[in-house]
Formats: structure tokens, C-alpha cells, sequence
DNA sequence: GCAAAAGTGTTGGAAATACACCCATGT
DNA sequence: ACATGGGTGTATTTCCAACACTTTTGC
């Protein structure tokens, strides 16, 4: 976790490494004087090249050095939590509306090093083609999350907690599309679901499922630059599924 | 939401009124201090005369006087979040080694009149007739989940999360059997079901659905001083549950 | 014997699954 | 022409929903 001093202003330098120093400091006079601090971390999820991928920083951090570490800061006085969650975004990696969900507090003792710090995980969505990122402080990239070296702090529980919670959370509602481009084929999408739950889908089950809903728009526009034949293109109806009455009956199955 | 002074070792004298007081100077404090405290609120469901209960006291806060309140309290500096939950669901009601889940965050900017205060909402579920209230102070009671007058601070909004949460979570996770006795009949079972969901099920696929998941063990007992035929007492047998593998893919759908 | 709820099976429809062939495109 | 994935339909099975009568107990 990266954490810069607490102000009620936006940076106007977003992302300069300027804003990111004085952690330590400020860390060390919430622990001295007792207090608990509160951050907001942000798991920010990508799909490129067919797989699930997590945006990380190199910890501020001496003791933490080498580790990878989840997008996050201290929460200032005169925002909201999803305010703070949506500030660090923006600051980090110049991203503005996206899917953000809060997803859980981790609040353990010893959780940082330097001070008690009780964290908000939040979880976002974004497509990596189209937001291309324009921040690079801290060595900030994609990782893989298969295949994920050490990182800091319990920020590696913090991602699997995450990470459950998206494959449970893609299927019951449509946040998934928010990683693909505006237009997708069929194919995308289910190369999606697959690499996030990391199962085996029927085609044209998968098809049938996704039709049925009667969400997927046809653009009329086909694949270019693909060495077969190509999909039709589709967009996600997100009005006609806000119009849905939600069922709050699923089903007790446990 | 009511608050004491934060302190390393659990109250001697949990529940007494005079933990629970000063709460306006520690706010007062954190406030001019620029600093954001942090809490934990219990939502603390019972089932009962088949309806959902929740627990909750009067406000110690003037200004909320009359209006009711979640059971909550600051996080002390050296306690877990969880372990924070469990320490006000002691202090507050004598009861231990009972159901409790972190829910979500709250934390918007005016959430508390008197300070900057972040909460992290717990949900609790227990059985009203096994535990007997033996704290009562600040008028702790019951109260119908359905027909509630008006609360403190936020703590309407943390309810409402929490019953949807409890909605959604009690038809995926066993967590229901916690607001029964040990032995519940099958009817006590789906009253229980059609109140928290407010629907009205069929008897016989009910059965035929918890039988079908091989959960229930029949105890021999029936049920006693009921005027009608009595019904067989089962348990739920929660080893057997553990044991099952979870089953990650639900199905699509939305 | 009557009221009140327990206990029990079957059937039809809907949804999920499994499965195989032809089509359009780039090379 | 061929390699690659796009696009489609059907048969089977499984699950869910609807539905009524007999049994046991207390009064």
C-alpha cells in the first residue's frame, strides 16, 4: 500500500511521485499516538491476452521493497470512502468512470508494519485496451494473477478475497462487460467468463445463455484483423438491464 | 451507535452504563484533532413469533435521544475488527460463540454528528429463546425488522444493507439454523425461510429440497405441546456441510 | 369427531447439458 | 485447398412448480 499525507484537495499533479512521500512519517505519529488510521486499497482488474490481470505499484516502502502491492492511500478527512477509492484511481493511473465496488474491511493488528491501519478493499474493472494508462510512477503494470510473486503486506489475502469475489460476483451481475471493449464478440466474452472461473464453457450453451437474456445488442459491425472468420460484434444493454425487476428469490441451494 | 472509551482490555463489567460514557468527549477530540475514528456496528438478528427480529438500543447521544441504535462501539487500538464485534456483541449482551459476519463499510463524511467516524457493519444471527437477554441497559430489545420507527445516525441505511444482505446470504449459506433452536421442526424451518424473504413457499418441495441436500438429521425427538399432530425435530449437521465441496459455478445469470 | 398441521408422490414444463455439422474468412 | 474459429439445432436429462389426500395428535 502506498499512502501520501492526507489533504481535503484533490493533487493537482496526479500520480507525481512528489504526492506519494512522507508515509513513514505520517504512519509513525498515528502509531505514537495511538491511533488508528484508515486507507483505501483498490484492486483493479484487467483481461488482456485471454487472462485476468491485477494493476500493482512497488511498495513506498523500504521494508517492503521488491514486493508488489495493491493501489492504496490514506483516506482524507473530508471524503467519502468511495470518494477516497475513487481519488486514488484517478491518481494512480489517471482513470475516471469506472466499476468500483467496495468489497471488504481488513482490520487486522498487525496487518502494516508501521502503524495500525485499518483498510477498505474496493474492486475495479477496466478495460486495459482503452484505458491506457498514462501514470507509471512506482513501476505500476499488469500482473498476471495466476502467477503472482510476493507482495506486501496482507495485500495478497486482500487480492484472493478479492478475486473470489469477482468469480462469484460476474455471475449474478453484468460487471464483466466493463473488461471488454464497447463491442465484443461472443467469443471475448466467453474467453472471459472461462479465464475468470476458470472452467471449460459450452459454445453454444454459453451462446444460448447469453441470448436468452435478451441484453446483448447487435452492432451489426464484424470482427476485422482476425485470421478466420469473423464474429459479429455486440454491446451490453445496461439500460434494458437496469429496467429488469430484480428476482430476490434465487433458490436456497447450499 | 453507541461509544466508550477505547481501552486494551475488555470491560470487567460489560454492558455496565458507565462503560459506555464520555463517548462525546472522545468524539469532540477526534474531531478538532482532524482525525478519523473508526467503528464496528452490530446488526443482530433473532427470529421470533415467527418474524425477524433485530436487537437494538437507545442512543446514549442527546441528540439522538428516542431514536434507536445498532450496537456499535469504537475499535480499540489493539483488537482485530472481528475481534471488536465479538467484544460489543459480549459487552452489550453477554452472548458469545455466536454467528457474526463483516457486512460492509460505511463511511460517508456525515454519517456521525460529532465527528469523522468510519463503521464496519457485522451481522449477527442467534436464537432468542437459547440466549436470554441478561444485559438490558439502554433499553435493549427486540424489535420487528418490518416495522421500524426511526434510527439513529445512518443506522437505518447499515440495516437495510445488512437484511439484503441476510436475503441473499441465508438461500446460499446455511446460516439460518443459527436463529433456530438446536432441533427445529421442518415447518419452523421454512417459516423462518418466508419471513426473511417474505414469500410464501410450497411445503412439500421444501421438504423436498432440504431433504435432497442430505443436511438434516432426524433426532427421533418430535416436537411437545403443540395442538396439533407433532412434527419431527432435526438438526442441522454442519460437519457434513463443511465437508462439501463448494461448488464455484452457479450459472450465469442476470 | 373435529380442528390443525404433519407427512407424502406424481406430473408437466422449463432450463441445463451434451453433442456435430456446415459456413465464412485469411492465408 | 486448408486451417481456424463462427454460427446453428436437437435430444436428453435434470430441476423446479404445481397440486390433494391421508395421518396423527390435542381438544
Amino acid at each position: 500500500m502506498s499512502l501520501k499525507i492526507p489533504s481535503d484537495t484533490v493533487s493537482e499533479t496526479p500520480g507525481s511521485a512528489s504526492a506519494h512521500k512522507n508515509v513513514t512519517t505520517i504512519l509513525k505519529q498515528l502509531e505514537s499516538d495511538g491511533i488508528i488510521g484508515i486507507s483505501v486499497d483498490c484492486v483493479i482488474f484487467g483481461f488482456d491476452d485471454n487472462e485476468l490481470k491485477v494493476l500493482l505499484i512497488k511498495s513506498d516502502m523500504e521494508r517492503y521493497d521488491n514486493k508488489w502491492s495493491l493501489l492504496g492511500d490514506l483516506v482524507n478527512n473530508h471524503e467519502d470512502l468511495d470518494q477516497a477509492a475513487y481519488r486514488i484511481l484517478k491518481e494512480r493511473t489517471g482513470l475516471d468512470d469506472v466499476y468500483l465496488e467496495q468489497v471488504k474491511g481488513f482490520g487486522a493488528v498487525g496487518r502494516h508494519p508501521a502503524a495500525r491501519v485499518v483498510t477498505i478493499a474496493y474492486c475495479s474493472l477496466i478495460n486495459i485496451e482503452h484505458h491506457k494508462l498514462k501514470i507509471l510512477d512506482n513501476e505500476l503494470h499488469w500482473h498476471r494473477v495466476t502467477t503472482l510473486s510476493e507482495m506486501a503486506f496482507d495485500h495478497r489475502q486482500i487480492l484472493d478475497v478479492c478475486y473470489e469475489w469477482l468469480q462469484k460476483r460476474i455471475q449474478e451481475h453484468p460487471l464483466g462487460f466493463s473488461l471488454l471493449p464497447k463491442q465484443f464478440s461472443l467469443r471475448e466474452l466467453q474467453n472471459l467468463y472461462e479465464a475468470i472461473l476458470d472452467v471449460k464453457l459450452d459454445r453454444r450453451n454459453f451462446r444460448k445463455k447469453f441470448f436468452s437474456m435478451g441484453l446483448l445488442e447487435d452492432t451489426g459491425e464484424l470482427e476485422s484483423d482476425v485470421p478466420h472468420r469473423p464474429g459479429k460484434l455486440y454491446k451490453f444493454n445496461y439500460d434494458k438491464y437496469q429496467k429488469k425487476e430484480r428476482k430476490k428469490w434465487f433458490g436456497i441451494d447450499f
